[in-house]
RNA sequence: GGACGUAUAGCUCAGUUGGUUAGAGCGCACGCUUCACACGCGUGAGGUCGCAGGUUCGAGUCCUGCUACGUCCA
């Protein structure tokens, strides 16, 4: 405390240019250095959501990331060493489309690598350039880099206090090798196998994808009625569909097993129209009366609802659709007739849209359609990120499981899930209905380019295939691997593809594959069993909620399987952000606001101000306005700051005066509120409470102590000597109280009269509030104080004169209690009010505060 | 169809185990050059707490049903 304060006081306290200068000061002195001998139970670690790094940050993560730092903040200055990486989310899809469109090319895999490629100069979406994998991997890095610069200045502009020491990237080697190293792991286990099976399929990505990346849309269609002739005798049986060009692959019908219509059918066959295919009548408890005619055409496959229908009923398998959307150029071997491969023929080659058009054509000219097409609404299932409606193909893929076909395991999940605490405790419910609802494995193939491979090859037989059941896996030490260019160990490269060789596996994980292994990553599983020591399990997961059934559920199953404990002891889930019409904000409504201008426009505390000033969980409108409030909230602390660092410093010495001792009372039941929220990771109502603390603070008692303090005709300092103490006191705690949120203002004003940064000091605590002077105090005096002050400010108030007019006379009638208060108060009242006559009686009943302003030239004129 | 959340002043939101007359900010109105602050200060108006029942001496708060909005799951 000898030393000299980093700079002094400034004549006109200004927000400008504090992000900046702190930022720097932060990075060049490592205040936010995570410390490496820190024993677990002394580290607070946080496993922050990599973004997403593929164009330009969202408002939704400015909000949630600002929640967390504000937390993280509280923890270091409760002594905890704070581990705060952060990682940039690069691989996968949304990097892809950015590459192509950025560049205006697209991967083919089938090239090699042009060492002297260079993306076209004038990027023609409707032109792409081919180029290799490893030509279109190389552009990836590169966009991916320049994005992360942008991201990380704007991360430290908001004031993060991360330790920008600990980045990692989700393609970076560390992720590749902790996800293939994973992944062996689960292999090894019997975790993670390959099948071939009915998988979800998006025919303009070209890929395989997950349930968890499933989502309904509403969409226009029309039930087709045609009917299906009985083999037993009896009337046509009539069905409705929406997707009459699957006609070719029925493979059954349907009909709930209580449908009295119906069950006189069950165990018969059927023949389709056109096609003349014998095909069953079942029952099954999904099939729905009253939807269409109630009994459904089972294919293979249009939905999710056929694929259980065909592994529940045990059909047979006839497909005719390709990846590529269109259907097969060869009938399946079930339709023999010469009118069924004729009918077929016409469809051959076409894509579902025109198939659906040339078959209703069909069926119309064979007088097989019962009714013209009836339009309806109604949700088809879509990939996330892509804008055509899934199919479902067979393929061979590679699944981790996830209790989605093992109740055992969906238990243990759930029960997982239970243990850990979720802030706020309402949102594990969205976990466990998802755990709940899973219904397969969890498919983390996709055939895609820019991501982690599976670290796998396969021998080719002498004949020329491949053996896929018999992979050639590489020891964890040479993790990670490119099974495209690197040759496992006994080959040499010229065998690749060769007979008696060796193929790589072409496909890549699911970026979800790898970021479920962030905290394995962030805290150096294996590669640094020391740092891992320290930081794992990690303290807290902060996140979306829209990202539970991926990201959370996916990081939990996969700490689960290796290491048979939770990832994290918490989990706080921040809610959605919402445009000031209270719609989800979204690129595709146009309704984005970008967090660089907001944070030009308002400076990084307001912006943060109103992030925290969310209650957890709960879904929030960008509101401008309450970013004003943040500004002015933070400029109101610089210069309440700078009165009370007015006044010489008091030296040592107690606070003596009731109502200095009052304030000291009152702040320490503040700190003690907030601390609680904090502990419970609401970080508004830690603030909130300080807020409503610090404009009283303001507006009451620093116009009540002002005159005192400033000693004006005192006798003697005791009086002055008080207010300073207690001033400067109350700065310095409230200074810290605000700093998980106002960083920037926080350190500003520290930097003015305390060495070192405010974000290392301690959390302030009551018990230093109360032995300066607050044990003694009593804030209802305060209270009461603050009331006559009301009283006095009404008056001038209504007669339109100034707040420094003086009052004649000022009479306060009021009970006991009240009037020993006042007393106690009186010489400030006199000040703040400039009051020359206080009375104060003593009365039972009949309260009130009388007021009579000193006449002025005013009304004299 | 099931689950979760939300519903309080014109707007955005607080309101802790039920307890006097339901609070804040913004906006609005009327004022104030007050020696920390005009990026300011003061005062004021403004609410049948979504609807209908119930429990209780007492309900914004607890229970039941309903409605609207949002989200998740099927």
């Amino acid at each position: 405390m000898t030393e000299p304060p980093h700079q002094a006081v400034p004549d006109k306290p200004t927000l400008d240019g504090l992000e900046q200068r702190w930022d720097a000061v932060w990075q060049a002195e490592g205040t936010y250095r995570f410390d490496r001998t820190a024993e677990r139970a002394q580290v607070f670690s946080v496993d922050t959501p990599p973004p997403t790094v593929s164009g330009s940050l969202h408002m939704g993560s400015v909000f949630g990331y600002v929640q967390t730092d504000s937390l993280a903040r509280y923890q270091r200055m409760r002594g905890k060493a704070v581990f705060y990486p952060m990682g940039w989310d690069d691989n996968g899809l949304p990097t892809e489309r950015r590459v192509e469109n950025h560049y205006g090319v697209r991967c083919d895999p089938s090239l090699v690598h042009d060492p002297a490629f260079v993306p076209p100069a004038k990027p023609d979406p409707k032109k792409r350039v081919s180029c290799s994998r490893p030509n279109f991997v190389e552009l990836c890095l590169e966009l991916t880099e320049q994005d992360e610069k942008v991201f990380e200045d704007i991360w430290r502009q908001v004031g993060l206090s991360v330790d920008w020491s600990l980045t990692y990237a989700t393609i970076g080697g560390r992720a590749r090798r902790t996800s293939q190293r994973a992944f062996l792991r689960n292999l090894a286990r019997g975790e993670a196998y390959a099948t071939e099976a009915p998988t979800l399929w998006d025919v303009t990505f070209q890929t395989a994808v997950a349930q968890a990346e499933l989502e309904d849309r509403e969409q226009p269609g029309a039930y087709h009625r045609y009917a299906f002739r009985t083999t037993a005798g009896g009337a046509p049986v009539s069905i409705e569909t929406t997707r009459p060009e699957l006609l070719p692959a029925c493979v059954a019908l349907v009909a709930h097993p209580d449908d009295e219509r119906y069950q006189p059918l069950f165990g018969t066959t059927v023949v389709s129209p056109l096609f003349g295919v014998e095909v069953p009548v079942l029952a099954h408890e999904l099939a729905q009366p009253d939807k269409g005619s109630g009994i459904a055409m089972v294919c293979t496959f249009g939905d999710t609802t056929d694929v259980t229908w065909w592994r529940e009923l045990d059909l047979p398998v006839r497909s005719i659709l390709e990846r590529n959307g269109r259907l097969r150029a060869e009938p399946p071997a079930a339709i023999t007739s010469e009118r069924g491969r004729a009918a077929y023929a016409e469809l051959a080659g076409k894509t579902t849209k025109q198939a659906q058009a040339r078959i209703v054509e069909l069926l119309r000219e064979a007088g097989e359609l019962d009714a013209e097409p009836r339009p309806i609404i109604h949700a088809v299932k879509f990939f996330e990120k892509g804008d055509r409606p899934l199919e479902v193909v067979t393929s061979r893929q590679w699944y981790i499981r996830n209790g989605g076909r093992d109740r055992e395991l969906r238990d243990v999940l759930l029960r997982r899930g239970k243990d850990l605490d979720w802030h706020p405790g309402w949102t594990q419910s969205r976990y466990d209905s998802w755990v709940e609802g899973l219904n397969g494995d969890w498919l983390v193939s996709r055939q895609r380019f820019f991501g982690v491979p599976f670290p796998l090859w396969y021998p080719v037989r002498p004949d020329g295939s491949i053996d896929q059941d018999a992979p050639i896996v590489p020891p964890e030490s040479s993790l990670p691997i490119d099974p495209s260019s690197d040759v496992p160990s006994g080959f040499s490269a010229e065998q690749r593809g060769a007979p008696g060789g060796f193929v790589g596996d072409p496909d890549v994980m699911d970026t979800w594959a790898t970021s479920s292994l962030t905290p394995q990553i962030a805290c150096g599983w294996e590669d640094d069993p020391d740092l891992f020591a320290r930081t794992f399990p990690m303290d807290v997961r902060p996140q979306g909620p829209e990202i539970i059934r991926t990201w959370l559920f996916s990081t939990l199953l996969r700490s689960h399987l290796e290491h048979d404990r939770l990832p994290w002891s918490d989990t706080s889930i921040n809610g959605w952000i919402l445009d000031p019409d209270r719609k989800k904000m979204s690129k595709s409504k146009g309704n984005v606001v970008t967090p660089a201008e907001v944070l030009q426009r308002h400076g990084s505390d307001a912006v943060r101000y109103w992030a925290a000033s969310a209650r957890p969980g709960t879904d929030t409108a960008l509101d401008e306005g309450q970013m004003k409030v943040g500004r002015r909230l933070a400029v109101k602390l610089l210069n309440a700051s700078k009165f009370a660092l007015a006044f010489p410093e008091a030296g040592p010495g107690p606070v003596t005066e009731p109502v200095d001792r009052a304030l000291l009372a009152r702040l320490a039941s503040v700190v003690e509120e907030a601390t609680a929220a904090f502990d419970g990771y609401d970080y508004a109502r830690a603030l909130e409470r300080t807020e409503a603390f610090f404009w009283p603070f303001c507006d009451d008692y620093i116009e009540l102590v002002k005159t005192r303090a400033y000693a004006e005709g005192a006798a003697d300092s005791r009086g002055a000597d008080s207010a300073r103490r207690a001033l400067r006191l109350a700065l310095s705690v409230l200074l810290r109280l605000f700093a998980p949120v106002l960083p920037f203002t926080t350190e500003e004003v520290w930097s003015w009269w305390q060495p070192g940064s405010v974000h290392a000091q301690s959390w302030p605590e009551a018990a230093q509030l109360h032995e300066a002077g607050g044990a003694t105090g009593d804030p209802a005096l305060l209270m009461v104080a603050g009331e006559v002050l009301g009283q006095i400010r009404k008056a001038k108030s209504s007669a339109k004169v100034s707040m420094r007019a003086p009052v004649e006379r000022l009479e306060v009638r009021a009970g006991r209690e009240r009037t020993t208060y006042v007393r106690q108060v009186e010489t400030d009242l006199r000040g703040a009010g400039v009051v020359t006559d206080l009375v104060v009686s003593e009365v039972d009943g009949n309260d009130g505060v009388d007021v009579t302003l000193a006449p002025t030239d005013h009304f004299a004129g």
